[in-house]
DNA sequence: CTGAAAGCGCTAACAA
DNA sequence: TTGTTAGCGCTTTCAG
């Protein structure tokens, strides 16, 4: 491939001025305009591309950004990818996505991680005791680290999550408008982010003076259909009787109570309102098509990759974000959901 | 971070030494057992990390692969690139993903591209006058490319898919099997693939001396929905009558034949047999869970990746694996297919 | 068996 | 306004 040196004696100037002009640096070595548009033009014609090798050894700088995953196929997970890949575009940084379990990372992992240099990290998907590993082990080597979606925050780290309180709140507000007083949460896997939307829940419960009933509000898992099921059968034939309406706290468990309330003979949604959590593609041809609460996966991934960013090219700049950034929730009304009859 | 040189004053060796043992090279340099056990010992309490950046310097290899794909979000499209990633990360290679749009590429993403001087390329999911461009692109940089899933097969590249037609007559075999006579197909997208699967419907039947129903055999799209469904039912109100069994090219494609159908009053699986093609998660959710065609995504991405990083290690060794590599496709049944009443 | 030295393509300080 | 020069950390010849 050509080099600086190549366009620079076609050019007949130095290497050193090439690098000024091509870097965007003009003005460092007060090229004239003369020589800067040959050089720029030589280099197009001869078809230069920079080579991010060489600049990142001599200024010590990667244009890595990393993102510790483990992957789970969904689409949530695929749009905060999207969403981190078109900032570090944007910013001409490189996103190496590295795949981990959710509780564990080996050293040879670790290796392949500190052999780029990454200029900074973010974290998606992981158990919680992993996290907080990871976490010191970054810190311990310099890296900034951004964690997105379910997990915690840390002192030194950018938190970046969907407002999940008014999202629970929107679907409760929804339901409530419509006349509910006897609603149910189903939650996902017991962690972080289900917990809090389950507070969310008993919070805007409480304040609205809707009745509190325990064996209507349980957790289950964010995939695994049969657990899911078996909490939706618990809550439909709770011996206290069957509430009006479901908060879900995604789409998949949204679906399951839709299926296991037609088994047992509901009419939907004049029998029973169900919400989702997500808006993801399929909660539109859920049947019925599904209210839910759309997130803003891809503004979350883009603003955590840009803050990375903005933190590697101007550390001292980088304004200090410590507290959690929420990006705002959205109610999607479909037709899983009716005035309580 | 430390560097070679710092470990080779410590060990109290040269860092031409040190770069011999660290690079599992001792033989070339002859170094005895002894120093090179101090020096791993020495490397390892120092916690030293290899510089990509500086070996792709001096080797002019960057150990990078590149994938070009449109993002859509989907399940197989995540599980590809969990299988890209696999391969790279087993060679100490990174994968780049480079997102951009599924017709066109512009002079900012060839720059992103060829900045990081990736060693192989992937390609997925790209509207084919782009593939075309694409591949004539990056042959004329060097740089080796293989496809996957839904392309064509050019000269210089390997085409990695699953066995498409393997697949669609072990649905139709099935169906048959159960008595099944008057069967239709509802495509994706009008593209290769769902064009080969069109195809492979159309011999089978002919095969089995049943009758091609023109207006029972469809495409329609791979994610619209109301394109899917206005299909699913011109198929089922077909002026010749109804098919007892729909063969489609797509999961997402079957559970919209399944609701569609239900609309209609059918009985399902009773009134009417559906087969789904990929075994996507939610195949086996929908209601009733769909019988459907396991497609190896992982293994695609995987094998991609791998040829690649062969090919880049040692280019006169690659095997010349220049027809299309089919990867076996398996039946999975479940309730969404009944034997004719 | 080990070391010295050249050089990969570039940035940035310093000279002219 | 431009050129010279010194590396960045490593691989790889070539000498010992």
């Amino acid at each position: 491939m050509v080099t600086m040196g190549d366009i620079a004696i076609k050019v007949g100037v130095s290497q050193a001025t090439v690098s000024y002009v091509l870097g965007g640096r003009a003005a460092r070595g007060k090229v004239s305009p003369e020589t800067r548009q040959r050089i720029v033009k030589t280099a197009r014609d001869m078809g230069y591309q920079r080579n991010q090798f060489a600049r990142a050894m001599v200024t010590g700088k990667s244009r890595i950004l990393t993102i510790l995953t483990a992957p789970d196929h969904s689409e949530n997970q695929s749009r905060i990818l999207a969403g981190a890949h078109e900032a570090a575009n944007q910013n001409d940084y490189l996103l190496k996505v590295q795949h981990i379990s959710t509780s564990f990372m080996d050293e040879a992992t670790v290796a392949r991680l500190l052999e780029w240099r990454p200029a900074g990290a973010l974290m998606l998907g992981l158990e919680e005791p992993l996290q907080d590993e990871l976490y010191a082990k970054l810190n311990a080597w310099g890296i900034f680290l951004t964690t997105v979606d379910n997990a915690r925050q840390y002192e030194h780290s950018l938190h970046v999550t969907s407002d999940n309180e008014s999202g629970i709140w929107q679907a409760m507000d929804h339901l409530i408008a419509l006349g509910h007083r006897r609603i149910a949460f189903l939650g996902g896997r017991p962690n972080i982010l289900s917990l809090d939307r389950e507070h969310s829940f008993r919070t805007r419960l409480v304040e609205a003076g809707l009745p509190v009933v325990e064996s209507w509000i349980r957790q289950s898992s964010w995939s695994n259909f049969e657990v899911i099921a078996e909490n939706a059968v618990a809550i439909l034939e709770s011996s206290v009787g069957r509430p009006t309406a479901v908060v879900c706290a995604s789409d998949t468990a949204a679906m399951v109570v839709l299926r296991i309330a037609r088994a047992h003979g509901l009419r939907l949604p004049a029998d029973l309102s169900v919400t989702g959590f997500t808006n993801s593609t399929l909660s539109a041809v859920a049947d019925p098509p599904l209210t839910t609460i759309e997130q803003p996966f891809h503004e979350m991934g883009y603003a955590a990759a840009m803050y990375l960013v903005q933190r590697a090219e101007s550390p001292e700049t980088a304004e200090p974000l410590l507290s959690p950034l929420l990006l705002p929730t959205r109610l999607i009304i479909r037709e899983s959901t009716a005035p309580i009859s």
